[in-house]
DNA sequence: CAACAAATGTGTACGCCGTCCACAATTCAC
DNA sequence: GTGAATTGTGGACGGCGTACACATTTGTTG
């Protein structure tokens, strides 16, 4: 439509600054991606609208099936990244422990931070985080690596991990160790919930980061 | 529309079986809830539309605004039935405690009946329980009577008041009595959306329980 | 390089949804 | 009984997800 003569040859796909001249776009995916990324930042699950994301990506709506097979499936790639960036968050956390401990206090410290990890990323991206969570179905024995932090590993897989250091370093007896994860995620995740929709929401960070802090406790005492 | 001459005096409302005869409805309101509570039961709270609603109900979809400001505001209603379910559901499990036991013994089950009320109602009514959490807004100083049980206390208090017992029968030690209630409630609340929407989704019944039985004496001993 | 197939974006259209407005039937209050 | 308030109707609008046919570009293969 255009009355340009096509300029040169632009194979070349501009990662961002999605207004296309070409008929083609160049990493339309990609370009959808991002604005479901954004539009989930800043309104939760609720918020991908398919019709928006090809919106800012300067294209017509039918073109997203191009590349997703409905808004679900695009939902899902949110999904996917936003799960990604929790598990770099808790690597992040996880990064920060002090290496001069023995391995027990280590494993613990472990536990702790994929702990607040989560609830930092929680606090911090509550649009993001809910999307996680929102749509049915959780990685567990999933080795897709969209869903991975930088070291590879998924969020769940981060505290299994934590909780295998404290068996064998011996700071977690071996009888409970089966299933723990899902008592540790539950509590965590419970009091991410609780914050975001619940009866914490709005609470000054504040007032909500010692109680994190007992949470996280409490989890490690009961266990 | 209807050739029949509008028969006797209908003033009285039916409660149920909808089709009216007369121009009026008699309970539109109620007849909109119950059919919103229904869609939730079975679909969660984005099964909540307006028009099936109204539908259900014999009318035409505006005449739900004579009743409800818009979509959200039936939602909260229906979240506010599932609600008083949830503590109906918390009520019985309360109601079941031996009362032969000392008042320590018994402060300990209420909570564990609590916990054990909440998870029940989780696993037996899934749509409506995501639809009393999936909105924004929960109850805690929320008086509305309309989210409370027979009893006329709504989930959190019932959960506040046990931990109140345990406090004064000594089983909690005071200085861990202030907040406490939210500690248990991410745990429980936790394990509920794990169970329905996270990694333990479709697991039998028989692996949950004592999952369950585990997580809540987690909480009692880390509280 | 020509020709054709595959990939990718466009245009049009459908049905569903929430919601607004004006209007009609009914009931209530005086 | 009459006028006002309540409650249901009819029609319309814009937004959404998505299906189908079509156009344009790109890649392949002779």
């Amino acid at each position: 439509m255009q009355d340009e003569p096509a300029a040169s040859k632009p194979t070349a796909p501009r990662k961002k600054n999605y207004p296309r001249k070409t008929y083609r776009h160049g990493d339309l995916r990609r370009a959808l991606l991002d604005a479901g990324i954004e539009l989930a930042r800043s309104g939760g699950p609720d918020a991908v609208v398919l019709r928006e994301a090809t919106r800012q990506a300067g294209v017509v709506p039918n073109a997203a099936y191009r590349h997703f097979a409905n808004r679900q499936d695009l939902v899902e790639a949110v999904r996917a990244a936003a799960l990604s960036e929790l598990a770099a968050t808790m690597e992040a956390e996880l990064a920060a422990i002090d290496p001069s401990l023995d391995a027990g206090a280590q494993a613990c410290a472990a536990l702790r931070a994929t702990g607040l990890g989560y609830l930092r990323y929680a606090l911090t991206q509550p649009g993001l985080f809910r999307t996680a969570f929102a749509t049915h179905e959780t990685p567990v024995g999933d080795a897709n690596p969209a869903k991975a932090g930088p070291g590879g590993l998924n969020p769940f897989q981060l505290l299994s991990q934590a909780l295998d250091r404290m068996a064998t370093a011996g700071a977690l007896p071996m009888e409970r160790r089966l299933g723990a994860e899902f008592l540790a995620w539950s509590a965590v995740h419970g009091f991410a919930m609780l914050i975001l929709d619940g009866p914490l929401r709005g609470f000054p960070e504040a007032q909500i980061a010692p109680l994190g802090a007992r949470l996280v406790e409490m989890v490690q005492k009961g266990l």
